[in-house]
DNA sequence: TTCTGCTGTATCCGCTATCG
DNA sequence: CGATAGCGGATACAGCAGAA
């Protein structure tokens, strides 16, 4: 017999043998025993399952076999590849809008390719892994994941494939590229890479981007001014005892009373807490945030936002300086809103005259000095165990708790409103970046929902000028009275500074 | 088959940087 | 300081995919 072994099937008798596996395949071959396999050791393995060993053994002796794994993988990669550009949810073929954007995942393109395409995710996972580390995906060299560059591949490959249909991850690139201040050339090379598209694309996508930049603002406005048109503005949802209350109407033991309602404390991280009560004015004291948070039942509950804005400056240089060119320094105005984290819109705007707030809320009462003394015990134990060695180990409060400790621990949601491309500097150029600002305030015909309008003290300066110019309006928003403005942040505290230097010492 | 929308490319034009 | 190349914004147009 010819033991030699063959690279090709053997051809086909003139009289048809039918194969009729005989036996159980042998765990374990002997030397001699390997030039004996032939096509029906591979039958034998199917039969018995194990199909990884017949088609190893077909692969590594068989041409035929190879061409016909090559047709199979081409064949159903193709397939994959239609199924999936087919597949209209598909991670890659989303549209570059900022809510895909947010939501971009690399290992949602992973998971469709993995699902279409299983051939193809197999060898890329093969390509960049070894078998210890094919499950975590990540770098086996520096520990780095794996998972954007897999997907960025596939991205590329598949836009190479279909660049209309599959431009998301390319789309975000461009955007990157056009962030960093990319040069054309770059953006022509890097799409011919089918890495990015072009930067006009690219310039359109960030256009796409920007109408829509403010629509949370906007959606806040939209529930506000839905509560003005329906009466509920004023109104604590759902808390009887806590509505508009005019102060006026509350006598000194409520006072007294509402000022001791204890904030909801978490329970046994700090046993020793003193009970902090809330030192802001009375309206808010009424209201416990738990309260709040739990009158959103059936409507939408927006709970306030205000804007802050600040000049900015561009330098521009001309090149060659004349008495036409210049260099020029551009003033514009930089805005945005920040959403409450402590809600306010249930909170009543009306004037209190300041013969009607009872007289403990100016003069310090035994609470408040009982407070006062709490507090400095937690804060000198904190002083003491800071500097003294022997009290290292002891424990002392870190944080001071008051009725809005955890909403004020949630970082704030601050939405960009852009550039206002006017010179701040000036009045009329104030009254404009007021006027575009006013697009932002909640309105029910003339009626205005007031917001705080945040600035550093020249801002706020300017903001007051505008309101002077524009005294004269037929209407409230035609006054701009739609923005109250505010000093933020060390403007505040000098400001403040200033008051008590003034009051106390004079001119000095 | 036609229309519409999106994308890439080419081109124009003004401005800027560089070189001699 | 003039010439020229390069860059970037704006625009037109062709090609393609998808919907009607």
């Amino acid at each position: 017999m010819d033991y030699k072994r063959r690279l090709t099937p053997v051809k086909t008798p003139r009289k048809t043998k039918i194969f009729r596996p005989v036996g159980s395949t042998p765990s374990k071959f002997r030397i001699q025993d390997v030039k004996a396999k032939n096509v029906g050791y591979a039958c034998r393995c199917i039969e018995h399952y194990e199909y990884k060993k017949a088609f190893t053994f077909l692969y590594n002796n068989y041409a035929g076999a190879r061409r016909a794994v090559e047709h199979l993988v081409k064949k159903e990669v193709r397939k994959g590849v239609r199924n999936l550009l087919d597949y209209k949810e598909g991670s890659l073929l989303k549209k570059c809008n900022l809510e895909n954007i947010k939501n971009f995942r690399w290992t949602a393109i992973l998971a469709d390719v993995a699902k279409y395409i299983p051939i193809l995710y197999a060898a890329l996972i093969a390509t960049v892994t070894s078998p210890s580390n094919e499950k975590d995906l990540r770098s086996r060299i520096r520990n780095k994941a794996l998972a954007p560059g897999i997907g960025l591949a596939v991205a590329v490959l598949l836009h190479l494939y279909s660049p209309m249909k599959v431009k998301f991850v390319q789309g975000l690139n461009s955007i990157e590229l056009w962030r960093c201040g990319a040069q054309r050339k770059a953006f022509l090379h890097m799409n011919q890479l089918g890495l990015c598209t072009s930067k006009n694309t690219a310039l359109r996508l960030i256009s796409q981007l920007r109408v829509h930049s403010d629509e949370d603002l906007m959606s806040l406005k939209r529930v506000i001014e839905h509560q003005m048109e329906t009466g509920t503005l004023g109104l604590p949802v759902c808390v009887e005892d806590a509505t508009d209350t005019d102060i006026s109407e509350l006598s000194s033991e409520e006072f007294v009373q509402s000022s001791g309602t204890e904030a909801p404390t978490s329970s046994g991280s700090l046993p020793e807490l003193p009970a902090m009560d809330d030192f802001d004015d009375s309206v808010s004291e009424n209201v416990e945030p738990d309260t709040i948070e739990s009158a959103s039942d059936s409507a939408p509950h927006s709970p306030g936002y205000c804007i802050t804005w600040d000049n900015v400056g561009k330098m521009i240089k001309a090149c060659h300086q004349s008495t036409e060119r210049q260099n020029k320094m551009m003033l514009w105005a930089l805005a945005y809103g920040a959403v409450n984290r402590i809600p306010t819109t249930h909170l009543s705007d009306s004037c209190v005259k300041a013969a009607d707030i009872p007289l403990q809320k100016f003069l310090p009462m035994e609470e408040d000095i009982t407070e006062i003394k709490k507090r400095m015990e937690i804060i000198v134990a904190r002083i003491i165990q800071k500097n003294m060695p022997y009290f290292h180990s002891c424990t002392v409060v870190s944080h001071i708790r008051h009725s809005f400790w955890r909403e004020s621990s949630k970082k704030s949601k601050v939405i960009n409103l852009g550039v206002c491309q006017e010179n701040p500097s000036t009045t009329t150029g104030t009254i404009k970046i007021m006027e575009q600002l006013h697009e932002y305030v909640p309105r029910q015909g003339d009626d205005l929902f007031q917001l705080v309008c945040f600035g550093d003290g020249l801002s706020c300066e300017r903001h007051n000028d505008a309101h002077m110019a524009r005294s004269n309006g037929e209407s409230r928003l035609s006054k701009l009275q739609g923005l109250q403005p505010q000093v933020q942040e060390f403007h505040k505290r000098m400001l403040h500074m200033q008051i008590c230097k003034k009051g106390c010492w004079g001119n000095l």
